[in-house]
DNA sequence: CGGAGCGGGATTTTT
DNA sequence: TCCCGCTCCG
């Protein structure tokens, strides 16, 4: 380890050096007690910017709190002049509690500790008249959003299933990611979708504006411009937080980037801001919705004088497990920077177990399960990891044959379900009466007589007369403009409507949801439904109803669920656990069973595909997530098969089963004499720069050579030849890919050739990533090197 | 208003 | 292959 700041490093502020040492000399505050020298310096160098390289189980949560304890156990901020950000409210919940816990009960909560978006929304309400919203603005959530889109792509006159609101949502996501408004839309990007991109956007943020409401992204967005345009605001903000901490840094996209930086900036101050930023580059793996590892990477360049501490001492994993990983996320080349070092026992090697095929994958790893549970070996200690969510399926059938209980982690949320929605719809249509959304979701649901045609005049007259949807129904019922029929339907709902907001202040939010789920009928629509998921549903209605008990009133509430789309669903019974590799970053397990690593598989075709080196890098930080999530031990397995769109296909073994270090692994016989071998060498033939896989000779299993499994292995060689996995110009993109963001050759207009997707005109052009409108398959994004002139 | 029949898509997912 | 969302028809 080479630290160039040894510890116990001075800290830098006379005054706070003066009151650590006191602290330190009064044999220091219990909480300080059994940190190592490294996580202590995190806690207590708290003046100016420092970044916390926190490997996966060093301690970066007790670091974290511990150091939020610090400050304030010290008396140099109150809570209320902290800054706290998270990503998940659940990481914000723990960090609460934990405080809680280090420091008793004499601080009470802190008020600016959360997630970006709850942090945001709370600044936004306080301000919103500075731009250009009311107080009471909604947040939308996808499903409405989507719903927005849709409008406004038919109002452009689009085909919308050659153009689909979900695409549109991504780009307009990924420049709200970028901290892009409208205008400042690249013009390559802008003319994405149609080349009516920044249009369409621009028209979305329109809508917004008029439904009084704001999407995810704008929540960070219209803060940034919040401070932006109001130095006051800004300065208010800028000396209130004494102290920044953010956790997760890897993850923070450019608008979280840009937000931060704005309020650490102390423009007519000597003083620097006292920035702490928390991550693990070689945990980032969510670039593919907007962070940029780039944010962590270039800390030191953007705060001057930062002070970079690493913690690599890992508590978690047994030492033949940290080498595995630090071996294998060594073959990245982006990185900071840092080696794990256990401080235990070497403990088991890492395995790797070949299968025929997933199904015999789910059954090798349900037998290990089995055998570890009767040696006495909890379920809660064990979980399966996978990369992608259609490999669960297999795993579940298997378990419900054996009969192993089991939970999925992740999946759709409480409040993503289709019920649970239209419930809260029927409640925000009540308290904020120009929600249009929530109002045309449950307008007929259920039926009740009011067609497409009556939703539609009612939009209509909304839209020319500038007014919310339920107050043009309301007037329309006195016209003559729609059919009796439909008439008194709209009639009696706005009545209801009115009749329930007229009762919001006179009973409990819950008591009161409870009649407007039942007089709207909507109650009864589920109790009709014969569907074996009714009775779930209704299950959830009224789960939905008793966690309303604990706000105070209805607005409370609502704006709880915009935010928070997680219920801790608490269950106490022993059970192995299976998720996607993405859902486990944080957690930890006894044993972890990796399935699937298979070339296509993991690292991910499309991921390497689409993002070239920049994606197999991310694959690989997804593989050493999900090794470092193994307390004592990992098991890694690879099928020679696996059903793929529903096509058997032959699949080679992970390049990254060949980038774990030999000392540290054991590969598995599993008896069946099905060793190595089935997987010919990788890539398309051009003998690029990964060579054979040493899993492609029978070494170390030489005895297998004239065994049945050897034969089978050969025809399957052959076989795998004709892989379309392995067709992909996987080598030509890894090469030709390696710079993302250079400025492509290629230009807007041109007529290309891709070999999968045949010719096309290319629509834009951002970096070397191409759209391209191909005249069979019609628009993609793929990047510059797969195609060629034409 | 519900069900059949179709075409397209098929990583990862928080707020 | 399988699942979904959408359309069309009775």
């Amino acid at each position: 380890m080479t630290d160039p700041h040894p510890s116990p490093a001075p800290v830098p502020s006379a005054r706070q050096g003066g009151i650590a040492a006191r602290a330190r000399a009064a044999a220091g505050p219990a909480y300080l007690q059994g940190l190592n020298p490294e996580q202590q310096r995190a806690v207590e160098t708290l003046d100016g910017p420092v970044l916390v390289l926190a490997g996966a189980g060093t301690g970066k949560t007790r670091v974290l709190t511990t150091r939020l304890a610090h400050i304030l156990t010290l008396g140099l901020a109150r809570p209320g002049q902290i800054l706290a950000v998270t990503f998940t409210n659940k990481a914000a919940r723990e960090m609460k509690e934990r405080i809680g816990g280090l420091i008793g009960e004499s601080v009470e909560g802190m008020p600016w500790l959360g997630t970006f978006h709850s942090i945001c929304v709370k600044i936004l309400r306080r301000h919103a008249e500075l731009v250009g919203l009311k107080r009471d603005f909604t947040i939308l959530d996808v499903d409405d959003q989507i719903r927005l889109l849709k409008q406004v792509i038919q109002a452009a006159d689009l085909d919308e299933k050659r153009w689909p609101a979900r695409q549109l949502a991504n780009f307009i996501d990924g420049w709200k990611n970028k901290a892009l408004t409208p205008d400042k839309v690249p013009s390559g990007d802008a003319h994405a979708f149609a080349g009516k991109g920044d249009e369409l956007y621009a028209t979305y943020q329109a809508r917004l504006k008029t439904l009084n409401a704001v999407d995810f992204g704008d929540l960070l967005l219209e803060t940034i411009r919040l401070f932006k345009e109001n130095a006051d605001v800004l300065a208010d903000f800028q000396s209130r937080f004494r102290y920044m901490l953010v956790d997760e840094y890897q993850d923070t996209n450019v608008a979280q980037y840009l937000w931060l930086r704005l309020l650490a900036q102390r423009t007519g101050e000597d003083e620097k801001a006292n920035l702490c930023c928390v991550g693990d580059d070689d945990q980032s793996i969510y670039g593919w919705r907007g962070a940029e590892v780039d944010n962590i990477l270039r800390f030191e360049a953007d705060f001057p004088g930062a002070v970079v501490i690493r913690l690599e001492r890992n508590y978690r994993s047994t030492s033949n497990i940290l080498d595995a990983a630090s071996h294998l996320i060594a073959h990245n080349e982006g990185r900071l920077g840092k080696t794990l070092h256990g401080q235990g026992e070497a403990g088991d090697k890492v395995t790797v177990t070949c299968a025929w095929d997933s199904e015999e994958e789910a059954r090798l790893i349900g037998e290990e399960i089995e055998q570890l549970q009767r040696k006495g070996e909890n379920l809660d200690e064990m979980a399966i990891l996978v990369r992608a969510s259609f490999q669960m399926r297999e795993f579940e059938d298997r378990f419900v044959t054996l009969g192993l209980p089991y939970r999925v982690i992740g999946g759709p949320r409480f409040y993503e379900r289709a019920e649970i929605r239209d419930a809260i719809a029927y409640l925000r249509a009540t308290a904020q009466p120009a929600d249009d959304l929530a109002f045309e979701r449950i307008i007929n649901t259920p039926r009740r007589g009011i067609g497409d045609v009556t939703v539609r005049t009612i939009h209509d007259v909304a839209r020319s007369r500038g007014i919310p949807m339920m107050q043009a129904a309301l007037e329309l019922t006195e016209s003559e403009d729609l059919k009796a029929r439909a008439r008194n339907a709209v009639r009696n709902l706005v009545t209801d409507f009115a009749r329930w907001r007229g009762q919001l202040d006179q009973m409990p939010q819950s008591e009161l949801a409870a009649i407007i789920l039942e007089e709207s009928g909507y109650t009864e629509m589920w109790q009709r439904e014969r569907s074996p998921d009714a009775p779930g549903r209704l299950e959830n209605l009224k789960e939905l109803l008793r966690s309303m008990e604990e706000f105070d009133s209805l607005t409370g509430f609502l704006e709880h669920i915009s935010l928070v789309m997680d219920t801790e669903a608490g269950d106490q019974e022993d059970k192995v656990s299976l998720m996607t590799l993405h859902a486990a970053k944080g957690l930890e397990f006894g044993t972890v069973f990796l399935p699937g690593w298979e070339e296509g598989l993991f690292p991910h075709q499309r991921s390497m595909d689409e993002n070239g080196r920049a994606g197999l890098e991310e694959e690989r930080r997804l593989a050493y997530v999900g090794l470092t999530r193994a307390k004592r031990r990992a098991a890694l397995y690879f099928a020679t098969n696996r059903r793929i769109h529903g096509l058997w296909q032959a699949t080679a073994a992970s390049r990254f089963l060949d980038e774990l270090p030999e000392a540290n692994i054991e590969v598995i016989d599993t008896g069946s004499l099905r060793t190595s071998g089935a997987y010919g060498p990788r890539g398309s033939g051009s003998g690029g720069t990964y060579g054979n896989s040493r899993f492609d000779e029978a070494e170390p299993f030489a005895s297998t050579y004239s065994t049945p499994g050897w034969q089978r292995a050969k025809k399957n060689k052959a076989r795998a030849a004709s892989n379309p996995w392995k067709e992909a110009p996987m080598l030509e993109g890894e090469v030709l890919a390696r710079s993302t963001g250079t400025a492509s050759a290629y230009a807007r207009g041109e007529r290309v050739f891709h070999q999968k997707f045949g010719y096309g005109e290319i629509t834009a052009v951002d970096g070397n990533k191409l759209t391209v409108d191909f005249d069979h398959s019609g628009p993609k994004r793929v990047l510059d090197s797969f195609v060629e002139r034409h």
